[in-house]
RNA sequence: CGGGGUGUGGCGCAGUUGGCUAGCGCGCCGCGUUUGGGACGCGGAGGUCGAAGGUUCGAGUCCUUUCACCCCGACCA
C-alpha cells in the first residue's frame, strides 16, 4: 500500500509533490506573510542536526560563534558598491520605528558582511589580532519574487562565517576550507553528491573576487546551489577600512572570506531523496532514526518495545516508539514512511515470542528479522549502510546525468533531450553566458577544472577550463 | 514585475439560471467494538462563505473595489 491517496507521485508534478510532502511530513507550514515559512519541530530538528554536525567542525577550525544585529543602517550597506547593487532589489527596509519616521532607514540584513566588517574595522589594529574568524547562526531576509518552502523563502536561517586574514593566501585557504567542510557535510550527512567549483563572473557573490559553490542535481534535472564560500579579497576591507599594522609597522588592508549554508539545504534533502511514499531521510539527519511500531497496544508488548527503545538509545541511536492506541498498525507504519524514518521495527506477538524484531529499511524497503541479542549492533550497522547506500545512489544519479558537449550544437541537443549537468570546455565570458541563457535557459553552475586544455564549446577558441552547465533552481 | 489560479468549519472540496435552516469527505471530541500495512458503529462540537461597498424583497452565488495566498516565467542562498 502506498501513500498515493494523500501524496501525488513524485514522478508527476514535482512541485506538487514537494509542497504536499512538506506539509504531510510535518516539516513546515506557510507563514501569514508572503514567502515566509514556519519551520515545525520535525523540520527544525533536522536543522538542529545540521547545526550539530557543523558546529564542532567550525569551532575546531578556531572560528567562534557570535551574534550581530538584524538591522543594518542603510549607509553601511552602501559602502561596497557591487554589494549594494547586488542586493538592492531584494531588501526589506525599515523606515519607521516607535511610531516615528527614522532619520536613516534600516535594512533587515540580507547577509551580514557590512555590519560585521564595520565592527572588524574597529576591533582590528595589529597583525596580532588576525585572523578574525567569526560565525553566526541567524536569520536573513531577501525579498524574493518567487518563493518555495525551504528552497527560497523571504526569510531563511543559515550560518554565515566571516574571516579576516593577514595575507591573501590565508584567505584563499580559508575559502577552500569552508567549501571542503560543506562538501563533507553534504556528502556524509545529507548523502547528497554534487560538484564543487568556482562561479562565473556573472554568477558570483556581489562583492566577491571568487565564489566557490556546491552544486547538486535535483530530480527535476535542475541544479541547486547548495552553499557558497567567497574570497572577498580586499573589496570590503577598503571601504570599511579594515586595516592593521603588519610586523614591519606598515598599515595594510586585511584579506577576507565569507561562507554560508542555509535551510535551503533541507529543501535539497527533501527533493533529492524523497519518493512516492514520502520522505527518505539519511540516518545522520533523521531526528528519529529507528521507530518501533507495536502491532497492538497490549501491555506486555509495549513493555517489550519500551525496553528495546531504551537499549537502542543507550547504544547511541535516536530511537522512538509509536504506541498510539488510537491509530491502527497500518496507519502508524505509513506515517513513519511519510516522515522518512530510516528504520521501522514491526513488533507483534510473533516477535515477542521468538525474541526478535522485524526491521524494514525505508530507503529500499528491504525487510529482515533480527534476533534481540544482536539488535543494537546490527541496527547501528544498518544505519551506516543506509547512509552509504543513499550517498551511492546520489553519486550514481549525478554521474548518470552529467553529459559532455564538445560544441554548442551538441550542448543544445543534449539540453533538449535530457535534464541535468553538461560538462564543457569554456572560457568564462558574461556576454556568451547571457546568450546561452537566453537561448537554452541553462547557466554555468561552476568551473570544476582549471589548467586543462580543450576547445571552447561556443567560440571554438582554446580553453583551459572545464565547466558544468545546467538549469538552476 | 508579467502570466495563470484560488479564497466557503482544522484540511480538501461541492454549492445549478440569486431563494427557504450552507452541505460533503477527512480530521477533531465522547462511548463502544477493533488492531500483522492508512479499521468500524453510534453520538457530538465546529462557519460573520477573504475584506469593503453596491444591486435586490432576498447575495456564498450578480456588479465594483480591494487584500491575501498558491502555481508558472524573468531575479536570487
Amino acid at each position: 500500500m502506498s501513500n498515493k491517496k494523500l501524496l501525488p507521485p513524485k514522478t508527476g508534478d514535482l512541485a506538487d509533490w514537494y509542497t504536499t510532502i512538506i506539509q504531510l511530513a510535518d516539516l513546515s507550514d506557510y507563514g501569514p506573510a508572503k514567502g515566509t515559512m514556519i519551520i515545525k519541530p520535525y523540520g527544525y530538528a533536522i536543522w538542529e542536526l545540521i547545526q550539530e554536525a557543523m558546529n564542532p567542525l567550525i569551532k575546531a577550525k578556531g572560528v567562534q560563534n557570535a551574534y550581530f544585529p538584524l538591522f543594518i543602517p542603510m549607509s553601511l550597506l552602501e559602502k561596497e558598491a557591487n554589494h549594494v547593487e547586488g542586493f538592492a532589489p531584494e531588501l526589506a527596509i525599515v523606515t519607521h520605528g516607535g511610531g516615528e519616521k527614522l532619520e536613516e532607514p534600516l535594512v533587515v540584513r540580507p547577509t551580514s558582511e557590512t555590519i560585521m566588517y564595520n565592527s572588524f574595522s574597529k576591533w582590528l589594529q595589529s597583525w596580532r589580532d588576525l585572523p578574525i574568524m567569526m560565525n553566526q547562526w541567524n536569520n536573513v531576509v531577501r525579498w524574493e519574487k518567487r518563493t518555495m518552502p525551504f528552497l527560497r523563502t523571504s526569510e531563511f536561517l543559515w550560518q554565515e562565517g566571516h574571516t579576516a586574514h593577514v595575507a591573501h593566501d590565508e584567505a584563499a585557504d580559508m575559502q577552500k576550507w569552508a567549501m571542503d567542510m560543506y562538501a563533507h557535510i553534504y556528502r556524509n550527512f545529507f548523502a547528497l553528491d554534487g560538484y564543487v567549483g568556482y562561479k562565473s563572473a556573472s554568477e558570483r557573490f556581489a562583492g566577491a573576487d571568487t565564489t566557490l559553490t556546491y552544486e547538486s542535481l535535483m530530480p527535476s534535472g535542475k541544479a541547486l546551489q547548495a552553499c557558497t564560500s567567497h574570497d572577498l579579497g580586499q573589496n570590503f576591507a577598503k571601504p570599511f577600512n579594515i586595516t592593521f599594522q603588519d610586523k614591519e609597522g606598515v598599515d595594510a588592508f586585511a584579506w577576507q572570506t565569507s561562507w554560508g549554508l542555509s535551510t535551503r539545504s533541507i529543501g535539497g534533502l527533501i527533493l533529492a531523496h524523497g519518493d512516492d511514499n514520502g520522505l527518505r531521510l539519511p540516518p545522520k539527519l533523521a531526528p528519529t532514526q529507528i521507530v518501533i511500531v507495536p502491532v497492538r497496544p497490549e501491555p506486555e508488548l509495549i513493555t517489550y518495545c519500551k525496553e528495546l527503545v531504551n537499549q537502542l538509545q543507550q547504544a547511541g541511536t535516536r530511537a522512538a516508539i509509536d504506541d498510539r492506541d488510537d491509530e491502527s498498525f497500518g496507519f502508524r507504519l505509513n506515517k513513519a514512511e511519510v516522515k522518512g524514518i530510516p528504520i521501522i521495527l514491526k513488533i507483534g506477538s510473533k516477535e515477542l515470542e521468538q525474541k526478535l524484531v522485524t526491521a524494514k529499511r525505508r530507503f529500499d524497503g528491504y525487510e529482515e528479522q533480527i534476533s534481540l541479542d544482536v539488535i543494537a549492533n546490527k541496527l547501528s550497522q544498518s544505519l551506516d549502510e543506509i547512509q552509504a547506500m543513499m550517498l551511492k545512489a546520489s553519486q550514481e544519479y549525478t554521474t548518470k546525468n552529467t553529459r559532455e558537449a564538445s560544441d554548442y550544437d551538441e550542448f543544445k541537443r543534449i539540453q533538449s533531450e535530457h535534464k541535468g549537468f553538461i560538462k564543457v570546455y569554456w572560457n568564462d565570458n558574461a556576454a556568451v553566458e547571457k546568450q546561452i541563457k537566453d537561448e537554452t535557459t541553462a547557466t554555468s553552475r561552476c568551473m570544476i577544472e582549471d589548467g586543462v586544455s580543450g576547445t571552447d564549446f561556443v567560440t571554438g577558441e582554446p580553453a583551459t577550463q572545464q565547466w558544468i552547465f545546467a538549469q538552476s533552481y
